[in-house]
DNA sequence: ACTTACCCGAGTGTTTTAGTCAAGTATATT
DNA sequence: AATATACTTGACTAAAACACTCGGGTAAGT
């Protein structure tokens, strides 16, 4: 297994829009200001959660990204296996052949350890997610972030026009 | 959370020396030849298990390796994390301060799967897997393709001189 | 027309991985 | 004492993975 930035920013994303879920499409300028992610790494993971199905897309003024189903039927599991992290710690890939075409001493273990990440991860759904009180604790302090910078930008706008 | 060869690596070859428990100190050597794994490699790995008092050595002839503890005392957890691989699966290591300086939407999420993560693996010994049938099964096939080898060294050797 | 915002592929510096290699030290056997 | 065994240490490296960036494109709204 392997969980890096790519699969936790990808989850952060999501989560960012199952919070927005009523605003209408969301843009990934928004996120990658609310996140802290850029914007061109956005992209990227997008291009693969769409075509995954997870999200989908709208161009132009107004458009943006939304989530396919409700937040409560997308499991965090999904969202990081669509962006090609494998929740698999066995060396073989599951095949048991890592020793020699056979396999080796410890394959059951890491076996029964991706099977125990696994449902950890698909036991918890976005919807989930969003009904915590930490996770609307550190919401809510985002927006108001986001408010104050472009508050600023706007000023600096002026200022400069 | 980054489970790589090297973890993997060092669990197969602390559980090689459980199961071979009673035979006294055994070698790298026997441990490369049976495991397939590389005996320079096995050395720096054997290295960090002897600093953080997981195995004990005896050198010269007969001598060997043999675990510092009865199998059933070392859990699998402690084994990886000797040899440096985190089991923790936040960016911000535990801190809560990954964006700037704050707690980032998902941090309760990768604390609660590292905890999961720790949890199953600190409840499984290597004695537990010891008693495995499975284990047991792909052990004996080792040691019959080990004393396959050997024979046919043997021959070699015999044939050569 | 013009702006917004998604879409796509290629490229790139840095870090990690998965080892190797060489030289040295302690212990036991002959 | 000589020799072989086996642990000990440190430095080194090719190749892969990571975490991005850049540049140009296309569709939709106003
Ligand atoms: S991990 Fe599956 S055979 Fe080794
Ligand atoms: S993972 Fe801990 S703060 Fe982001």
């Amino acid at each position: 297994m392997r969980l890096t930035t790519k699969g936790r920013y990808a989850v952060t994303a999501m989560l960012d829009l199952a919070i927005h879920y009523e605003d209408g499409p969301i843009t990934l300028a928004d996120i990658s200001q609310r996140q802290g992610i850029s914007l061109s790494y956005l992209e990227q993971l997008f291009a693969k959660l769409r075509r995954k199905g997870l999200v989908d897309s709208t161009r132009g003024p107004g458009g943006g990204y939304r989530l396919s189903r409700i937040p409560a039927e997308i499991p965090v599991a999904d969202v990081i296996i669509a962006v090609d992290e494998k929740l698999e710690t066995t060396r073989c890939g599951g095949l048991g052949n890592c020793q020699e075409d056979e396999r080796c001493l410890t394959h059951d273990l890491w076996t029964e350890l991706s099977d125990q990440i696994y449902n950890f991860l698909s036991g918890i759904s976005l919807g989930n997610l969003v009904s915590r009180q930490t996770i609307q604790d550190v919401a809510a302090r985002q927006d108001g972030n986001q408010k104050i910078n472009l508050d600023t930008v706007e000023r600096e706008t002026v200022a400069v026009s």
